[in-house]
DNA sequence: CTGAAAGCGCTAACAG
DNA sequence: CTGTTAGCGCTTTCAG
């Protein structure tokens, strides 16, 4: 079975394909009538419009490109969500890349993406992504380009953030009531803003509680479960904290299995908690007290700002979304 | 900054594109001399190919298209990732799109794929549909085709498959083991195969045992959280089951959520073994029996099947991977 | 081994 | 309101 052109239905009306090609658009130019002939015989012959000739005609597509590091993430899946949710009643689609966390998967998933000439791109960054070239090369290229939530400042486009800042905070300050005392930190990668933020909202709690930023109580290489663990390991041997806020929910669950390892009860004598609400924090035992990001709202945002950028109406824009702290076991008053 | 083509290419090195695309594209017809020249010129103008162009003169994509329910699910985002395994190094790109167990997302998701010319289709079914001329329509036109674990069987084309039956078989008699007497089993829906399968699993364990089959302790329309808790709750005040095989891994949680408000304990009063082995299992309080299946290990396969049609190697291959019963806290020996 | 030429399906001036 | 024409960038006969 062939497909079906505008070639085929321009023939069997007897017109142009132009005209055929301007009614399926809804050109106002084309009369009404024609318009409905053309729609009607379109859905007889079951036509189906090859959007690659479109796109390679018009030199741009409707195809929007988004990369982030793992589609499993509770926040990705649902950034996901809502970026779908906003992008195709609008008539886009989108291509889902995944970066597995390595800045050549990155790199590699912009350029096929390029290659596919899609409208515009999304990206959360890798955590190892320190060069920043191929997003200024977007840029350079008048490529819409949308950032979120692991964004690098210096590149000039629209950036829609979470409020790690106060959701870091907060978890902090709330650690500091719950009647702990040495607090550490084990945050991720500090090239990325996202965990910077998280680092000062640490401080900031810290600082205001007039206690000392013991720097030896900070860790900055660990969001995976493994390196929550180590790290944990390593910090109960030497500095010996009697709370952790972790920037990941991962890292926070390693710590967990670290805690239990040595019998040390949580929380009544040591605390955690995570960041990004992931669906086993309120299910496991003890439940994990985290900062919850709005993963769908920051979704919706992301696709409204591409829209936007694509439609020339904007150029850059940056929006905080707020994030939320849910207190469990994990950080429960003692 | 315009982008850099074969004909860029070609007036640099004086010669025609057509010697350009062929060299590019390793055809041996052309001496080695050029060819290094080509690539080298190409390199140096950062040239990059416009795939759409390509897809459009050839008629077809080197981009596969992939549907599935959820990407967030455990299962599928590991076999998404076994598919790039193998499909990125052969150099085929991945577009992913989530039908949301909606059987129209589900159309629309295969028309958005084919008006994309992708150069072949790697689907696991949403679990409302029930009809499938959209999959016949694909294998009408030959495009490659690829079903893995939610599959119908009257589509011809390759269908990798997870031992649902086995597991379930399993599943079911390491409660009959454990001393629970009477077993009931929540499964999805009957028009999927995978969730028939599991349900046959079951009842032959059952049978084996010499217990009776009772239509009554089976319910097969819930695989979520919610619908797991409501089948829980309407079981318990009526057939009383003392244990349930759940099809899912969320529906098991439901049935958890269930009986912890009703006080009633796991495992010591009632069994649960889900399905999936989604992280949380391990993690939640009971820790959850599950049995596991081998989402990577099927994507490679899933994949491998996809490029043999692709290269017309192959028509219709049947591949079943071992799925493994895990058990923990919740169905433990009394 | 390389060139010339045609065309994939669609859109967008330009003309009428 | 509709037709004519040209061309997006690439591949692929057909020649030579």
């Amino acid at each position: 079975m062939k497909r079906v052109t505008i070639n085929d239905i321009a023939k069997e009306l007897k017109v142009t394909p132009s005209t055929v090609s301007r009614a399926l658009a809804g050109n106002t130019r084309v009369s009404v009538k024609t318009r409905e002939l053309v729609a009607a015989k379109a859905k007889e012959m079951g036509y189906q419009q090859n959007v690659i000739a479109s796109a390679l005609r018009k030199g741009k597509s409707d195809t929007i490109g988004m990369v982030v590091p793992r589609i499993n993430r509770h926040f990705f899946s649902h950034v996901i969500s809502g970026v779908e949710e906003i992008l195709n009643p609008a008539g886009y689609s989108l291509v889902i890349c995944q970066s597995g966390e390595s800045f050549l998967k990155e790199q590699k998933a912009i350029d096929m993406l390029l290659a596919n000439q899609v409208g515009g791109i999304i990206i959360s960054l890798s955590e190892k992504t320190k060069c920043f070239d191929h997003l200024q090369k977007l840029v350079d290229r008048n490529i819409p380009l949308v950032q979120f939530d692991r964004v690098h400042n210096e590149i000039s486009c629209s950036k829609i953030l979470n409020d790690n800042f106060n959701g870091a905070y907060l978890a902090t300050k709330h650690l500091i009531k719950s009647g702990y005392k040495r607090i550490g930190h084990v945050g991720g990668s500090q090239s990325l803003k996202a965990y910077r933020e998280r680092y000062l909202g640490y401080s900031k709690a810290i600082e205001e509680e007039g206690l000392p930023v013991d720097s030896a109580l900070v860790y900055t290489d660990a969001i995976t479960r493994e390196s929550g663990y180590n790290t944990a390991i390593k910090a109960l041997s030497s500095v010996k904290p009697d709370a952790l806020f972790c920037a990941g929910d991962y890292c926070a669950l390693g710590v967990i299995d670290a805690l239990k390892e040595k019998n040390i009860s949580v929380p009544d004598e040591f605390g955690v908690v995570g960041f990004a609400n992931e669906p086993f924090a309120e299910l496991m035992a003890p439940t994990l007290s985290s900062v919850e990001q709005n993963g769908f709202e920051m979704g919706t945002r992301v696709a409204s700002a591409m829209i936007k950028d694509i439609e020339g109406k904007y150029k850059e824009e940056v929006e905080v979304i707020p994030t939320r702290l849910i207190v469990r076991e994990s950080s429960w008053n003692k």
